[in-house]
DNA sequence: GGTTATCGGATGTAGGACGTCCGATGCTCG
DNA sequence: CGAGCATCGGACGTCCTACATCCGATAACC
């Protein structure tokens, strides 16, 4: 036996030890009242505050950061971040990958989550909707026709075409979700290859939405989204039954 | 200069090369088309494939673990994991409680993400809705007017009412999602105080909400909801105008 | 005065040493 | 012979040291 001294907590597990220093770190900001963009305190002194090594310490930042909790930037310091939310995309994508190979359960999730979103919050962002706002969303319809009449894939105007449907909700947690999404299906879409899908006819759907929209109709856009995603759905399925 | 043999790809972020990392790590698991609950290989091992430091390796196993990617048994292995998005939830409230110091906007944002999901489902998951599920959202709800009785809280009642409701839909991801808000909320609520909240008030609004799914009114219950929520919403700026 | 070289500090990476935990093997004892 | 326990090996957890890399700022230089 060589516990001489002092005998560290050692009745918990190692992981709640790191998930209470991740704690510690938040409770720290917070009790420092930092805002977005402040900085931290650097490593070393962190590590001396909350008496653990920099290694163990640099572990929980990481987790932070990928939570989008703080920013870190190479040799200069670390901050309280703004918003970040690609590292969930990637673990949502990972998900999805993995259940591609099943029956694309976790994937047919994704759509149905995305799909109550959007044609649940489409008649609110039509009520506060600008005309600026408005001609952008047009704006991403025609260059979706254009990239379909060229015969080029439009994944980007696609997912702008949707980003600018819930711009006027001014929520940047629902945008920022909604970009999750994107990124999740963007990469199930190349999983699954560019399949049989009509350009044309996906650009005229966006088309007739965004008529809905222009008309002030909302129950024709919620349906109209509704449909959208019922083909959404469909292909997923039709790729993983092969 | 001291760069005699292979020279590494020096002219990258830092933070660009941790997230190739990680998924370098998640490709892994895809190719050798690994399952949930299948081991992977020691940090050792993939030390070596992946030509990095153990250090520099497990700061990205730990965020792969925050995300709900891998699992970590002390002593024993890593895992692929079945689902977690408890981490998630942490820099989430996080965020929420940075939002509350000033108008509570990030707060508000996940309250009508909130409502839009509950709002937006409840006439599919009434859809496909069996007697025993029913009844067990009645519980919930007699559950919450017992402890409202007797004046205690009932946040834990609270929350199992809304899972209950949507658990038809068989959507794991859409309740992990919720989960997270519930957290998310839960830890804003503390923050924020008990104000004064009508406890009995709010079970009998529970209540109301169950009768309409009970009685197969989507309209009512969707319309019930959304009341529900605006005063959810109401409370939050009361309390952030202090 | 503008540009460049240098410096200090902070994060990034690597490797090693030791502690801690877990499951499994093999032993002892009833 | 079987149940319980001690031991063992492997794997993750933590810490330390050393060095590389990067950035911003100061100071030297033209």
């Amino acid at each position: 036996m060589t516990t001489s001294g002092v005998v560290p907590q050692a009745r918990f597990s190692a992981q709640a030890r790191l998930r209470a220093l991740q704690s510690d770190i938040m409770e720290l900001i917070l009790e420092r009242e930092l805002e977005a963009g402040d900085p931290l305190p650097t490593e070393s002194e962190l590590s001396g505050a909350l008496g653990v090594g920099r290694n163990t310490l640099r572990e929980s930042l990481k987790v932070l950061q990928a939570l989008g909790v703080i920013e870190i930037r190479h040799g200069f310091g670390m901050f309280v971040a703004p918003s970040n939310f690609d590292a969930l995309a990637d673990g949502l994508t990972f998900r999805g990958r993995l259940s591609l190979r099943h029956q694309g359960l976790e994937a047919l999730q994704l759509v149905d989550v995305r799909q109550a979103l959007e044609s649940g919050l489409i008649g609110s962002s039509m009520d506060v909707m600008s005309k600026e706002q408005l001609a952008s969303i047009e704006e991403a319809v025609k260059q979706m026709e254009d990239l379909a009449s060229a015969g080029e894939n439009f994944v980007a105007a696609d997912a702008e075409f949707h980003r600018r449907l819930f711009e006027p909700l001014n929520n940047e947690l629902l945008i920022n979700l909604m970009g999750v999404f994107w990124k999740v299906y963007r990469k199930i879409h190349v999983e699954i290859g560019p399949g049989n899908e009509d350009l044309v006819k996906t650009a005229a759907m966006h088309r007739s939405i965004y008529a809905a929209v222009a008309a002030g109709d909302k129950v024709s856009a919620s349906e109209l989204l509704n449909r959208h995603f019922d083909g959404i759905r469909r292909r997923i399925t039709e790729a993983v039954e092969d």
